[in-house]
DNA sequence: TCTGAGACAATTTTT
DNA sequence: TTGTCTCAGA
């Protein structure tokens, strides 16, 4: 508190910048209290991008910093991006020159810079999951197992969790032998890495880990990196693994300005490795570490949070905290219930469609979330056939479609030529006669000579191949390397992308291919070479290297454009820091949310309700729960059983559409298996128990009033009713949305309780809103 | 070496 | 249901 008082009370020094008047007291201490380790502890929308960008904001206008001494690492691309977007509206260009994007953008760019003192070429190939796989695959075969009894990808997720847990290949070998899986695991990891450092490739996991290993052999190395950056932050801490947590460890190590964002009740990715401890240690790794709660939560209704809380408090493992807001009760939450996955479909988009009327709500106010792709399918088709439009967010990543990767190989050849799994994907496509046993011969030749591949077929007329096909590599290698000039002489990557479409004759065999798919595919390609385009016209040293990994690190969720008027569907994941004020959580089935476990591997119930607190607390304004009794899995239909989650929400603040409580809901209110949720149930009997607002039973017109601020934070409601006509709602009169911040009203329409206002927003444009649910007050003027 | 029919597996979630 | 992979035959 001392900070911001001698902040406040020195209103005439050139000292506190004045947006800190945008925040509240905790918000203002976690942006002002800059130097040393510091902890937030942020619940749902309490505000934490704001804190994270103001706090960068605070810096610079301190002086405490330059924009390129300050680092801020995030999770996803969406949150960087997010972020990066704020920032520039409150500190214009300086925050270009941030440090700031994901964990692995970020610290592909650190590699690009040193990467050679640990044995790699600056243009590095970064191979995705599906590289990844294929070259365990090949190396399986090589190794003599047969990848149909072991699955290339059980290994790889192996793989993947040893290098986040910093487990190198000879640690594996000493501490995981208990079993035959084991085993093959860490034979097939010394041989995978060795592979990678050939190709002069990294995988994902590598672009964290190899940090970690050039920082630890190279000190002077690492104090540089220390000095340059002052000040570190990093958002959804609770999401970072062991090697993200040791890296940013290592970074801190000078000067411990270390400031973490995070949310217990928020991390949903332990799958990849995430490590809930890091957050909960954070104050024992970091001894004077200051930690401040964000609790109060701008974002949702009273029901939505209350619905949110009794789901969450079901979890054993958790910080205590206290969410609470000052918005308004709200609507209660519906439950859809629906006969199969179309009828679900149809009526989230009969619900979009009576929301958007009624309550004057924009295409873009409305989110459909899942919990895995595949459900996207449906609600993809109907709202098509509605014409209602609707974005996409995540799924099958335009970058890993077929031909795109197939282009993107053609191009990571000509500047990383050792790189093999790209070689091997194109040598022979579209087909030029260098087939399998052509390959095999290449790639045996090749081991026993300790080369890579590349280097053989350089010198193929050496080689003792079948001959027609010892030709074509002759021709193969050559136009490689005639590209490979063009692209050294300076020409443009387009014009180079577009010789190699030419030369080998790519798009020439998708013309002349009878399959429908092909049209589509010409149209990838044809967008690859507009990003292309893009990329060159934007950039300031475009090279070829840099533009591959920088799209190996996006995914199609980051062309989610959230102003663009349509529906948006995605996975909860993916829905992961957004909000909308309407939002649909679908498919709340057994088996489906929480996911039914594969075979082996336990599903952790406790994330998936982590997962579905995420997913509740994305709405501001209305939330929909829907199920299916019936849904098509593999093309055949099965009967499915009401999520247990629905077993543990707040019935008192849930109503199915005629207006029953949950419990009421006959056949399918029945729990999947005994004991499970011991605690649901007592939540479900003692009806309010979570809270002490009480849930008016006529849900459906909700009271009538609007809150007038007074001085201070008190305020007292005033009763009107919009059929007496007696509000205060009129054109140019100035209110305050709870969502949409302050505007003007601009005009009126409709009578009575079907009374709807257009209000200009500030912050959010024009809005048609129906006074009934609006949640409007008047504000002084 | 290429093609196509049939087998078969897959639905977690992201960088 | 869809997409991917394999194998037999040309």
């Amino acid at each position: 508190m001392s900070t911001q008082e001698s902040i406040d009370n020195h209103p005439s020094r050139p000292g506190p910048p004045s947006f800190l008047k945008d925040l509240n007291d905790q918000q203002r201490k976690a942006v002002t209290t800059i130097d040393g380790p510091l902890l937030i502890v942020a619940g749902a929308g309490s505000g934490k991008t704001r804190v994270l960008t103001y706090r960068i904001a605070y810096l610079l206008q301190q002086k405490r910093a330059n924009p390129g001494e300050i680092l801020a690492l995030t999770f996803t691309n969406k949150a960087a991006r997010e972020m990066q977007q704020r920032i520039t509206r409150l500190i214009d260009h300086r925050a270009s020159r941030l440090w700031m994007g994901t964990f692995h953008s970020i610290f592909a760019k650190i590699l690009r810079i040193e990467c050679e003192k640990i044995g790699f070429s600056s243009n590095f190939t970064i191979y995705d999951t599906g590289d990844s796989e294929q070259m365990i695959k090949l190396i399986l075969g090589e190794l003599g197992y047969d990848p149909k009894e072991i699955r290339p990808r059980t290994l790889q997720r192996k793989i993947s969790d040893a290098k986040n847990e910093l487990v190198n290949p000879d640690t594996y070998k000493e501490k995981f032998i208990s079993g035959t899986l084991d085993e093959i695991t860490s034979r097939v990891y010394a041989v995978y890495q060795n592979r990678l450092k050939e190709a002069n490739a990294m995988d994902f996991d590598d672009l964290l880990v190899r940090p970690i290993e050039l920082f630890e052999t190279w000190p002077e190395v690492l104090h540089s990196w220390q000095q340059k950056f002052r000040y570190i932050l990093i958002d959804e801490y609770q999401d970072t693994n062991h090697a993200q947590y040791k890296v940013t460890n290592l970074l801190a190590g000078e000067h411990q300005n270390i400031c973490v964002v995070g949310d217990d009740a928020q991390s949903i990715y332990s799958f990849r490795g995430a490590d809930i401890r890091n957050i909960l240690d954070f104050k024992n790794d970091y001894e004077d570490a200051v930690e401040i709660p964000l609790e109060q939560n701008y974002r949702s209704t009273r029901y939505i949070l209350q619905v949110a809380d009794s789901v969450i408090k079901n979890n054993e493992r958790q910080l205590q905290k206290t969410l609470w807001t000052e918005n308004r009760e709200g609507e209660v939450i519906t439950l859809l219930e629906n006969l199969n996955e179309r009828d679900e479909a149809n009526r989230v988009a009969n619900y979009i469609e009576n929301l958007k009327l009624r309550n004057g709500y924009d295409l873009n106010d409305f989110a459909i979330l899942y919990r895995t792709n595949y459900q996207s399918r449906v609600f993809e088709e109907i709202l098509r056939r509605k014409q209602i439009p609707y974005q996409l967010v995540g799924g099958l990543s335009f970058y890993q479609r077929q031909e795109v990767k197939d282009v993107l190989a053609y191009l990571t050849l000509l500047v990383n030529p050792h790189d093999e799994q790209n070689l091997l994907r194109i040598i022979n496509k579209p087909s030029r006669g260098i087939g399998k046993k052509t390959l095999s011969d290449l790639i045996a030749k090749a081991r026993s000579e300790g080369k890579t591949i590349w280097s053989m077929i350089e010198e193929v007329d050496r080689l003792d191949l079948y001959k027609p096909a010892k030709a074509r590599i002759r021709e193969f290698v050559e136009m490689i390397h005639s590209l490979r000039m063009e692209l050294d002489k300076g020409g443009s990557i387009l014009e180079v992308t577009r010789t190699m479409l030419e030369a080998t004759g790519y798009i020439k065999a998708l013309i002349e291919d009878r399959d429908p798919k092909s049209l589509s595919r010409r149209e990838n390609i044809l967008e690859l070479q507009n990003a292309i385009s893009f990329y060159e016209k934007n950039t300031r040293n475009p090279t070829l290297g840099a533009f591959l990994q920088e799209i190996s690190l996006i995914t199609d969720a980051d062309k989610y454009d959230e102003s663009k008027p349509a529906v948006t569907l995605m996975t909860i994941h993916g829905s992961k820091g957004l909000e909308f004020p309407v939002v649909f959580i679908v498919g709340l089935e057994e088996n489906l949310f929480p996911v039914g476990g594969r075979e082996n591997d336990e599903v952790d119930i406790e994330e998936e309700r982590r997962l579905f607190y995420v997913a509740i607390t994305r709405a501001q304004e209305e939330l929909f729960f829907s199920f299916s009794k019936m849904r098509y899995k593999f093309g055949e239909e099965t009967r499915q059983m009401r999520s247990r989650f629905l077993n543990e929400v707040d019935p008192g603040v849930v109503r199915t559409e005629t207006g029953a409580t949950i419990t009421q809901t006959g056949s399918f209110s029945g729990r999947p298996q005994s004991g499970m949720s011991r605690s649901g149930r007592e939540a479900a009997d003692s009806g309010n128990s979570s809270s002490s607002t009480r849930v008016e039973y006529d849900w459906k017109k909700p009271k009538s009033g609007y809150r007038k601020k007074q001085s201070g934070n008190s305020s007292v409601t005033i009763e009107y009713d919009l059929d007496e006509g007696n509000d205060p709602f009129h054109p140019g009169v100035q209110v305050e949305h709870p969502k949409f911040g302050r505007g003007k009203i601009i005009s009126r329409s409709g009578e009575g309780s079907d009374s709807r206002v257009v209000v200009f927003f500030k912050n959010r444009g024009q809005k048609t809103l129906m006074l009934r649910v609006a949640g409007l007050h008047v504000t002084e003027s």
